[in-house]
DNA sequence: GGCATAAAGTACCAAAATAATCCTAAATTT
DNA sequence: AAATTTAGGATTATTTTGGTACTTTATGCC
């Protein structure tokens, strides 16, 4: 089914929320909760990956909340998902160099899998959270390379 | 970390070798079996799918096994992913018309998944059987078209 | 007709990945 | 010092996946 994660899924969703209301604001995991309806538990540990990950800054302490770390035509969808999924790596075989595969020993896939690899994360290097975020109807990026 | 089950890679490796022994040879689980080392269930359950989805063409009782139901060109990643994982949903979003999402109702980030979804697709779609089973170390597809 | 072979269908169990929660520590403001 | 809010880690429960086994149906051969 080639489906993401669901932490993945809200991720983006908080993201987005918060590319929404300004790239400068500053929120935090209670609002944001409180405001998407999600538990907060959850909520904080999504919030906490984007941050281990780069991709959001924080302040501790009283008014504390999290921002985001660049603006959001800088923040593509393959950061976001690699962040809160890991690096892309459609098989055994798409990674680097070893191949630990139990059977199909030596099935010579790995170029290819490899290239396919590389073009789907491409596709969703090519989509920005500015572009998530968008709230018209025609979105270039998407609308216009579709296929 | 966005990968495909197993038995998806081993499905695609099967068809891979069938397509590498001759598109039109016939083989069944057992052999298959022999050749790969994976365990005959496993080969077989696979095999199974794969005929279920349209991509094999079987005949049982003596002498029977499998067979390509197309031409390795005209089989493509798409099909054999789509068959292995069912229809692409990268989330509830992506899906047509109903959105049933828990939280971040109406975040309105359908259309975007789902154009998302469509391009990922569209790239699945755009490598062959014939593509994978290629030995050579420059396939057209996959190296010119990459990113 | 009966037997051997091979796929089709069904059901089940085990293992792994995921989702969700909780708790304690550290930082920062008032 | 007290309150707030993130950081980090660990735990538990749920779902999905992978793997196996068993029974049935179809086909070819003797
Ligand atoms: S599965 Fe490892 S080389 Fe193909
Ligand atoms: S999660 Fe359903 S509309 Fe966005």
């Amino acid at each position: 089914m080639i489906r993401l994660g669901k932490l993945t899924d809200y991720g983006v969703g908080l993201m987005t929320r918060m590319a929404r209301d300004g790239a400068d604001e500053q929120t935090n995991a209670r609002d944001l909760s409180g405001r998407t309806g999600m538990p907060l538990p959850t909520v904080s540990k999504i919030l906490k990956l984007l941050c281990q990950g780069g991709l959001l800054e924080s302040r501790r302490g009283v008014g504390g909340g999290y921002t985001l770390a660049r603006h959001p035509r800088d923040i593509s969808l393959a950061d976001m998902v690699g962040v809160l999924e890991g690096p892309m790596a459609l098989t055994e075989c798409a990674g680097e160099g070893d191949c630990k595969c139990e059977y199909l020993a030596d099935c010579g896939l790995q170029r290819q899998w490899a290239g396919i690899n590389r073009r789907l994360q491409a596709t969703l290097a090519s989509v920005t959270l500015a572009d998530m975020a968008a709230e018209t109807d025609s979105c270039p990026t998407l609308e216009g390379k579709g296929a």
